[in-house]
DNA sequence: TAGATTGTTAATCGATTAACAATC
DNA sequence: TAGATTGTTAATCGATTAACAATC
């Protein structure tokens, strides 16, 4: 146990991992070493264990990990032990998508609040939620004491509805929309944009059997001009 | 202008250049440079010149970039200059959500076929695209020459799907099941799973003000058994 | 005790940033 | 020419991996 500076690319593991061993507990298996670890989740042993140790002696040598001792400890960790209420902005499909998902997550994080600003999706229903304008946003997330706002709009408004939500006193946003988001340092912005995926994927593919489309150059690869 | 091995970060942030250039076209700004463009995107300058600079001499001293002219580089270094065929597994929500997205990319990334596995959506229509059953995933990959697959089953079906794509032969898959894949190296895949981002972000918020939930262990911070 | 596996230090590898000569 | 800005090298910073003593 240090305490040195948690670096973002551990935190990031740590929901895998968590993920993981909940199935390991569903199946009943009572300990795990990081080896075993390692190999399910594509990731190196000595770094599995590293990332742990910086939270604590969760382990036993010899041993490995007590799957459900651990499961706790990582909730802890992550906060997912209290509930944490988020607002949705933007009620379109991938809204959808995410406030079903949301449903999973029992308690932790939780979508408490729906909002859009086109007007006939005013009033309707997602899961339970009633989706509400815009223009209460503030006023919502102040009563039902929201910390997290995930933005879904298209990006045109993203800017907008991040503005309005930090105003509104939220401490982080999830920005699913293709733009960068301008924010005070104090709060956290996570980029979750998935044509930046789509695209970068692209780079990867085998050059040489594509169905062209315009300006198919065949040059040797010039780049100078 | 290198030979060196390019890094899975300098390609994630290509789109994001992209993106921005494109912007700046409408916007009729015939060049920008790396000074602008970083504080736009919140990237350090020196970064952004070294990672168009592992493509090519696409500048020019104490001008800047010509903002047509890098638009082209990119697209053609990221092969969005020729059209890549996509399937897209699971008509749900989100994969709605994606096929909406995908409208925007005129070319490039193209969505040409939708399975699903529930009956009764098969046979419905997604933007202009009807839902196939998956069995016929194999035989219609082949057909339309489709190169990359995006999943978004639930987790339990997300390994089955993935063996399905790779024994039809595709290069990538974007999987948006909250599942690591297995796959052989030559397939490359790329996690797009939100849930992770959703938890991740937990860690950073303030604690103090929390809505708890239960076991609230106000203890010190004790780590040991 | 022998075998397994942790926690941690040291070594390696890689990515970001600073600095600056070249040059438009 | 003076000012701006690139491309690139060197310096820094950070993250991953290997190795191993400690110990269950």
């Amino acid at each position: 146990m240090k305490a040195e500076k948690i670096s973002e690319a551990v935190v990031r593991r740590l929901p895998v991992y968590l993920r993981h061993l909940t199935e390991l507990h569903k199946r009943e298996v009572m300990t795990v070493s990081s080896q075993e670890l390692g190999q399910k989740l594509d990731l190196n042993p000595a770094q599995i264990r590293k990332d742990l140790a910086y939270f604590g002696d969760f382990g036993r040598k010899g041993i490995g990990y007590d799957v459900s001792y651990l499961i706790e400890k990582i909730r802890h960790i992550l906060k997912l032990d209290r509930q944490i209420n988020v607002a949705l902005i933007g009620a379109g499909n991938l809204g959808h998508a995410l406030s079903n998902y949301n449903m999973y997550l029992k308690e932790s994080m939780k979508i408490v609040a729906v909002f859009d600003s086109y007007v006939p999706k005013i009033g309707t229903k997602i899961n339970m939620l009633t989706v509400q304008p815009i223009e209460e946003l503030k006023e919502t997330v102040v009563e039902k004491n929201i910390r997290v706002g995930i933005i879904t709009v298209p990006d045109t408004e993203a800017q907008r509805v991040a503005d309005q939500l930090i105003e509104a006193g939220v401490e982080a946003i999830l920005n699913f929309a293709p733009t960068v988001l301008k924010a005070p340092p104090e709060v956290r912005i996570h980029a979750a944009d998935f044509t930046t995926d789509l695209l970068s994927l692209a780079y990867y593919l085998d050059s040489g059997k594509e169905t062209e489309v315009h300006d198919n150059d065949k040059q040797p690869e010039k780049v100078d001009r």
